[in-house]
RNA sequence: CGGGACGUGGUGUAACGGCUAACAUUCUCGGUUUGGGACCGAGCGAUUCCGGGUUCGAAUCCCGGCGUCCCGACCA
């Protein structure tokens, strides 16, 4: 992409209302814009982040069988009455059209997917399935905070499984905690986030979380020193210990939830009467799981762990280009000619670059490099011509290196 | 929803109840520049969030509303 032609601009000063990180870096760098409070436009740059989030999730869902769909965001009030969230849940939005029919919005997708498996699941030999959309939710948060990381629109992955038998609902649960380490560790924040124990909240008597540790973060975790499990601050008084190691020790740190994962069980199968004939011929019911991560949030607690007093440093698999080449314009024009050329050949050999093709000073374009935190940064002015190279620094590093053309081309 | 702070060009700030609302930045034009937001000159851009009130006079004081952020409560 040439950074001349990207109709965003970076700013030099955050808005002073976002006191958030992840806001105040994200708008300054034109990633994100502030509609209202708690709701998020994400501009070119920070789709292309949102993009590959949603990638790396997606992938992860497929190989573990998740089938992708799509499922309404405007529900009938009929099937939130059917499970009492219509009056229970005060963060459901709801509205009423002109001829006074009431909807809600989907604050969660329970009410619409079981209906749906209710269609076309009648044996045991339908079971078990996974199903999973990613999808904009809507709930009405008393308080938006910090940023993109708690908004009353935001987009999420829900994935629900439907299986016979608990034994079958806990083993594909433990395989969505492997998928879910596997995509936090993708995200770059595999070494901050960790798999909790936690309240179920009106889901379900327990669940698990995984937490990335900062301080924008919400919640208290006590994270446990020996196995890196931990505990989530509304449990820790009944679970005093690691429950998965001997160990005692246990470090208290503010984190965000970036994930969820709830054993449903029966919850939502009852009220929609899930069933399924098992061998025998007998009506059993459809034990649930569902599992959720906010891609928003994600892609703010990503910022959060992943920047410097310059700007984002985005990790490799979530950055919006592979390289940021910079042209010192200047002199005869040659370093600008120069890297006009190499944009190309670097496109034509499957690389992604934004390119900052821009009549301005050197200085704008470091500023903005940094800022915007592209993994590696590619330098080409009449310096690096007299050479016959081009320089090369990684954002999260200090020093450059001059690397011939060719090197980064492979 | 309780408490607090704030609301002035796109952005960040200033202005005792009193001149044409100031400065920086962004932006436009011209010129000089080109390895860390460079420099010079000339411009554009505001009904000071909205509505009332006090006053000869309100960005400034008072009341009400709306909005944003923060703390708390709440919260897949």
């Amino acid at each position: 992409m040439l950074q001349s032609q990207l109709f965003t601009k970076t700013r030099k000063e955050a808005p002073k209302d976002e006191v958030a990180k992840n806001a105040s870096l994200l708008i300054r760098a034109s990633f994100v814009d502030k509609l209202h409070a708690g709701v998020y436009t994400y501009l070119p740059l920070g789709f292309l982040v949102l993009k590959n989030i949603e990638k790396i999730i997606r992938e992860e869902m497929n190989a573990i069988g998740g089938q992708e769909l799509l499922l309404p965001a405007l529900h009938p009030k009929e099937n939130w009455e059917k499970t009492g969230r219509w009056e229970s849940m005060d963060d459901l939005y709801k509205l009423t059209d002109g001829s006074g029919k009431e909807y809600a919005l989907g604050a969660t997708h329970e009410e619409v997917i079981v209906p749906l498996a209710k269609q076309f699941v009648s044996s045991y030999k339908d079971l078990p399935f996974s199903a999973y959309q990613i999808q904009d939710k809507f709930r009405a948060e008393l308080r938006a905070k910090s940023g993109i990381l708690r908004g009353r629109e935001f987009i999420m992955k829900d994935l629900y499984s439907f299986h016979r038998n608990e034994e079958d609902l806990n083993s594909f649960y433990e395989e969505v905690r492997g998928a879910y380490t596997r995509i936090f560790k993708r995200c770059g924040i595999g070494n901050e986030t960790h798999y909790t124990f936690a309240d179920g909240g009106s889901f379900s008597d327990y669940s698990h979380e995984f937490q990335t540790v900062t301080e924008a973060g919400e919640d208290i975790i006590h994270i446990c020193k020996g196995c890196k499990t931990a505990i989530n601050e509304e449990v820790i008084a009944e679970q005093k210990d690691c429950p998965e190691c001997d160990g005692k020790s246990l470090e208290t740190r503010k984190a965000i939830e970036v994930g969820n994962i709830f054993p449903l069980k029966t919850k939502y199968s009852d009220p929609f009467e899930l069933t399924y004939k098992d061998e025998a011929g007998k009506e059993q019911p459809v034990l649930m799981g569902c599992y959720g991560i906010g891609l928003g949030r994600l892609m703010g607690a990503i910022v959060e762990v992943c920047n410097d007093e310059n700007g984002i440093i985005w990790p490799d698999e979530v950055a919006p280009f592979e390289y940021h080449l910079i042209a010192i314009s200047g002199g005869d024009g040659e370093a600008m000619k120069q890297a006009q050329e190499f944009y190309e050949e670097l496109k034509q050999k499957g690389h992604t670059v934004l390119f900052d093709d821009r009549d301005t000073g050197a200085g704008e374009k470091f500023k903005d490099a940094d800022l915007l935190g592209v993994p590696k940064r590619i330098v080409m002015s009449a310096k690096t011509l007299e050479e016959g190279k081009v320089e090369l620094k990684r954002r999260d590093e200090e020093d450059s290196q001059l690397v011939a053309r060719e090197d980064l081309l492979g």
